[in-house]
DNA sequence: GTGAAAGCGCTAACAC
DNA sequence: GTGTTAGCGCTTTCAC
């Protein structure tokens, strides 16, 4: 038994295949009754319209492609959960791809979907801005987590936030603060390591800088020693994964946070929330940032050409700063 | 300019439309100076098949779903990682598709996917085995994380690491020990929960079974409370999700882990590495999981019958796991 | 080894 | 409102 076509369904209607294919895709355009009876004996059919037929026909595949640099990351998957509802809402599905953390794999992979995909999410892009415009010409494309002129953008401005949360350090008594930048092709790494340096030149703050640093675990665990060594007595990591990675080194090396040194995040991933005490970090707009993403890339798809959308993250004030010591 | 098709290139290099077709699905069957020709100028083109004309022609849409109940729980990542690099290799692309959690929505999802994939994967399904089977009719679909009679499925047995786990809490003076349950639709959560009952009834050990929940965070620490009016010295968690709010919940109740009680996770998730201490917990074999599930949906593909594959998982002694007290 | 032609299932003018 | 008729771009017999 063979999958049910609209060509069944009309001739055992007695209808015209154009009807029923109006029956699904503009149903206001055929009379109630007909509708009915159609739609009828296609459940009875167990019809589903064939979507490559329809691609093919319409030159849109009603899928949408979302790069990540790293599905493991806990960043990521509030970010594909948000754009997976919203692409939900507009009927698409979600064609998911990981380069793991590869430059070369984005444009590779990009390269290889970009004819199955009526428009891409391109999340935290590793590759030059150059070689993205390159690769992306030709489909609808959205950055996410990275400002680039040549693509509408949805981003994350943590300033704000982060100079709350140092505020709320400097009164705390810390006045030598080190920095762990997070990777060197990371636009957020670039942008949160500019908001916390200009805030310590403000404050005339001593600011430690280390890495950058791929902001894996590992990393943040390894920079243990040095931040010790370099006697800041509070840190601000990339992010909350290289954040738990400070707290673990510090533990090896006898610490115990807050009560010797405090830590600082970024996102508020589910790490984050997670860990005893909890992270005190800045919180990412995932939801936002997922549907902002996809509105965008609608508007791109229907000719029109938004603009980047820069939203906040929120300071959350946690379990893992303190007064500082020494 | 409009994209390139086969027989724009054909047309340019003076040879039919079959041949160039031929060209890119079966390149063998074409001499090779002509393939080289046509080659070069589908690359000057920046021609790419079109997968939804290929699709209706072979009925074949080289992507593959995978179903979730939640991208977001930690487990999730490295299986869908897993999957996706196994799908690379055969040439597929991953469709991603998140349930959040609702047993009707993988219904509803699963319905709607269909006619777009060539196979399903379907990651800890919580819709009833019949449900289940009934909605899969169809598509060649193999299920991970749940041992069901009418499909296909790639499970992992984490007992034998379990009681290694549990061996080594009776050796610690454990006697009293509480378990917690994971979502009563979970096949991994009755599985799990039968390995501790009988290990602890061999052992005369004293259980105390609390749950089922649905193995959020909260979950975990909402039920410290109940832990400690237990009398337990040591706790399985369902997951390590779990894991950490016991210990999140302990903590705000004045205990400290493992100072005051022991506790053990399971599945071994970024969470369980990067927290401090780290989790004992036991390890799954995410790359395999979803290796062998790509593996055995290709198989089922081809129309082939494919066994359920038993994976182990293995057990992790670390930081949250000290004598009894008490 | 290569070409001709039919057809995959749908949509979209265009008639009626 | 509904039917007719071309395609959409590819694969695949079947000839040659």
């Amino acid at each position: 038994m063979k999958r049910a076509t609209i060509y069944s369904i009309a001739s055992i209607v007695g209808v015209s295949p154009s009807t029923v294919s109006r029956t699904f895709s503009r149903p206001e355009m055929v009379k109630v009754e007909l509708r009915e009876r159609i739609l009828a004996t296609a459940r009875e059919l167990g019809y589903a319209p064939n979507r490559a037929a329809r691609g093919l026909a319409t030159g849109r595949s009603g899928v949408i492609g979302m790069l990540v640099p790293d599905v493991e990351n806990p960043f990521f998957p509030p970010l594909i959960r948000a754009v997976q509802a919203a692409a939900r809402v507009e009927d698409a599905e979600l064609l998911l791809i990981d380069s793991e953390l590869s430059a070369s794999a984005e444009q590779e992979l990009v390269d290889r979907i970009r004819p199955q995909v009526d428009g891409l999410i391109i999340a935290s892009p590793r590759l030059p801005s150059k070689q993205l415009h390159e690769v992306v010409r030709g489909v609808p494309t959205v950055a996410v987590n990275r400002a680039i002129r040549s693509l509408p953008a949805v981003v994350c401005d943590n300033t704000s936030a982060l100079e709350e949360i140092a505020d709320h350090l400097h009164q705390l008594g810390h006045r030598r603060i080190a920095l762990l930048r997070g990777p060197q092709a990371a636009w957020a790494a670039t942008h949160r390591a500019r908001a916390v340096r200009n805030w310590a030149d403000d404050k005339g703050v001593e600011l430690v800088e280390l890495g950058p640093f791929e902001a894996q675990f590992a990393d943040g665990r390894d920079a243990a020693a040095q931040i010790v060594e370099s006697g800041a007595s509070a840190v601000f990591a990339f992010d909350d994964l290289m954040a738990a990675g400070v707290i673990a080194g510090l533990s090896a090396l006898g610490e115990s946070v807050p009560r010797d040194r405090s830590i600082v995040g970024c996102d508020d991933v589910l790490l984050a929330q997670t860990m005893t005490p909890s992270l005190t970090t800045v919180t990412a707009p995932f939801a936002e940032l997922g549907s902002s993403a996809v509105e965008m890339l609608s508007e791109l798809i229907a000719g029109r050409s938004p603009r980047t959308v820069t939203l906040s993250g929120t300071a959350v004030l946690r379990g893992t700063i303190g007064p500082a010591v020494g």
